[in-house]
DNA sequence: CGTTTTTGACCTGCGC
DNA sequence: GCGCAGGTCAAAAACG
């Protein structure tokens, strides 16, 4: 119950703080200390009720399942007795050298854990949303690489762990699976980009390059229905929705992430386009539709309070 | 061949 | 102190 702290994902409270104008400047902008509510650019007729959100929607409990991780194999083998000193020495070693040491003592050395032990481990301030969507991972623009995947307790969803690929940025972002409304993605950031444009250098004319949800944010189009925050568990009847849409299902993914596709096109870049065509496929509402649940502040002092 | 994903092991924090 | 759950590492595999 620890309210919606941080590992379940999702913590929050909009309240009073004036948002950035998409996630991408919500990344790099600190967040004040209590509660952060949408106001974004374009007059900001949201700046009220956005705060109404729904807090910890992914209520976990219920069904178990741990394994989900399934196939897995024949590999350890190699890595058994493994010590995995990893040298590091070089560029950044210098405040874990001296915890080193100390955890050193028994020479386990698995450097990994380190810059822990001493102080309790800094955790940036988080950031979660929740969006309504089958793909799990969201194309934000940034690029990530994948470094964990875990089985949440209480969901039969792995929860998987992404870093962004981005030399000195240490931006971390979590994804997983609402246990309760399996079309729901919990999607938390940790920390904020250093480096400036969210522009994925990659897939460089790919739609979703430009396009991730940040601009959607942007556009005072999504921004509307935003507003109108649909409660989680809401109206449709998603399945029935689902089959007949699943053709704009398809297209709808290629907006909301599925870099796979790798959709080139690169007619639509602006947020605005894909906006309008999730809208104009009806598809805004209900597969798009992101809510921020706000931010999960750091432990101790705040994190109580932060809610309402 | 470089980059990303997979995945089991290991570490840390926390509750009991 | 022990066990559990969350989080991270890194070798190997997969991918482009």
């Amino acid at each position: 119950m620890e309210l919606l702290d941080a590992s379940s994902g999702c913590a929050a409270d909009f309240g009073g703080y004036s948002a950035p104008s998409s996630l991408f400047d919500l990344f790099q902008t600190p967040f004040p200390a209590a509660t952060v509510q949408l106001d974004l650019p374009m007059s900001s007729p949201a700046a009220g009720e956005s705060s109404e959100v729904v807090n910890n929607p992914t209520t976990p409990n219920s069904s178990i399942s741990s394994s989900s991780n399934e196939g897995g194999n024949s590999k350890k083998s190699s890595k058994d007795g493994k010590n995995r000193l990893k040298e590091e020495g070089e560029d950044g070693g210098e405040e874990e050298e001296e915890q080193d040491e100390e955890k050193n003592t028994n020479n386990s050395s698995k450097l990994k854990a380190k810059k822990t032990k001493g102080q309790k481990r800094q955790r940036e301030p988080r950031f979660a949303f929740m969006t309504k969507s089958e793909v799990d991972h969201l194309d934000d623009g940034y690029r990530w690489r994948k470094y964990g995947q875990k089985a949440v307790k209480n969901s039969p969803y792995p929860r998987s762990y992404y870093r962004c690929t981005s030399a000195g940025c240490g931006v971390k972002k979590r994804v997983e699976r609402s246990s309760d409304d399996t079309s729901i993605v919990v999607t938390t950031y940790e920390g904020q980009h250093t480096h400036p444009s969210p522009i994925t250098p990659r897939s460089g004319g790919s739609l979703l390059s430009g396009g991730g949800i940040g601009h959607l944010f942007a556009d005072p189009a999504f921004r509307d229905h935003h507003q109108s925050v649909l409660p989680l568990h809401h109206h449709y009847n998603q399945q029935h929705h689902h089959q007949q849409q699943q053709q704009q299902l398809q297209n709808a993914y290629m907006y909301n992430s599925a870099p796979s596709l790798n959709i080139t096109t690169t007619t639509t870049t602006s947020a605005t386009s894909a906006a309008s065509f999730l809208r104009d496929n009806g598809l805004l509402q209900d597969m798009v539709t992101c809510q921020m649940m706000g931010k999960v502040v750091e432990p101790k002092e705040e994190e109580e309070e932060q809610r309402f």
